[in-house]
DNA sequence: TGATGTGAAGCGGTTCACAGCC
DNA sequence: GGCTGTGAACCGCTTCACATCA
């Protein structure tokens, strides 16, 4: 059986509208429209008609959508109408900072563990959770029920890292490390590079530059023929 | 003159080239070609191609790149021939862990400022950087020559805080708010969301547990007619 | 009437495959 | 011979437009 075939895109927006969602409702919206939706949240009503649509038949013809029963769907769908238990590896600045991160602790992800292989971090709290020594790794993912692990730990490690968590069984990894660690069928990698992040809006900045400057393209030897 | 109608995958794509190269210079290579560069990084030679040939003829046919001229190219296209100051907005658990994180502060750019409207931590700093009264943000910015922000604030005044960029000139924005900010033509804006990432891997998870479970997809009501 | 669900068209990005050049 | 640069084919995602149904 194939695991899925709906593009990240897809459940990335998923997400999007259960936020939307939940806004609406804490506004005491009952229902709402694929159009409404989008209007308000800069959405585009097709997709969220086609995104809804891959998944059953949550709309009514000539209403729209019921709020409630929608955010349980989604949520259902999603896979947060159960809790997840999240690992954080490294327990650097980056991942002292996520474990404290209020986003972590919301909603249905916990973080349970930290791990490291400095002796002297080894058994500190960071934000209600403790750090466990690397070596330790499988057993204490297993007591832990742990089914997520963020790598956060430098470049060089993280390949390596990789290895442990999918020996361990863990199949849904955040990685934070910038490397493009090659994920399985059977082990999900979303990477989060903010190094990659930053260069982009560097480049985006180069190419302002010039319209406000002399009107020249940013210096480039880039003559098509030489 | 329009801005650029390069795609944010392309330009995310260079600074991977830019890393990947740096990797291979320090192992003492001079040259490389596109074949062996995808091999080595999981890359698509041809899209290496396309992608460089965008900005110039930086290849020699027969042989392949020189890995040297390329890093200073690479660099130069994307803005990195120059520094970048940041500032950061926000001065919760994840704007300080930003600060602090080395990932900043590496290369090009550094972290100049913090921004709060809490009083109790204005004055204080976080890794080198002072954090600053919200209010000052415009004349902070203007003596720091700040050209990137970074919105770590609660999703409620992600919005408001965005107009407050702009209107301070920043033309770069890293998101971690929660919240699809709209850029205009004149402001990048590059969202982080980490809670849409983990809910992603969610959706996964909850997919393969029907592979190892019961072979029944997970429960949805998803008869498709009903 | 009003909004969904969906085939079809459109679009952008990726990959192929090869002519052209070193 | 080897590798780049690139038109063309391909593929997948997005958007359109409308038949369908409450």
């Amino acid at each position: 059986m194939k695991a899925e075939k709906i593009s990240e895109l897809t459940t990335n927006r998923l997400s999007i509208y259960l936020r939307c969602l939940l806004e609406l409702r804490s506004e005491g919206q009952s229902t709402v429209s694929s159009a409404a939706l989008a209007k308000r949240f800069h959405l585009n009503s097709a997709q969220i008609r086609k995104d809804l649509a891959y998944f059953g038949e949550f709309g009514i013809r000539g209403v729209g959508y019921y709020v409630d029963t929608l955010i349980d769907n989604l949520r259902t769908i999603l896979g947060l109408d159960h809790d997840h238990n999240v690992c954080i590896i490294g327990s650097g600045r980056l991942g002292t900072a996520l474990a404290d991160y209020n986003g972590f602790r919301k909603s249905n992800f916990s973080v349970k563990a930290l791990f490291d292989a400095d002796a002297k971090k080894i058994g500190k709290k960071v934000g209600g959770a403790e750090i466990f020594d690397i070596k330790n790794f499988q057993s204490v993912v297993k007591r832990n029920n742990i089914d997520i692990a963020v790598i956060a730990v430098p470049a060089d490690s993280a390949e390596r890292v990789l290895e442990l968590v999918a020996k361990a069984g863990i199949k849904a990894v955040m990685n934070f490390a910038p490397v493009p660690l090659k994920a399985s069928d059977h082990l999900k990698v979303r990477t989060v590079d903010l190094t990659t992040c930053l260069e982009s809006l560097s480049f985006f900045l180069a190419g302002t530059e010039s319209i406000n400057g002399s009107g020249l393209k940013p210096k480039r030897n880039t003559r098509r023929k030489r």
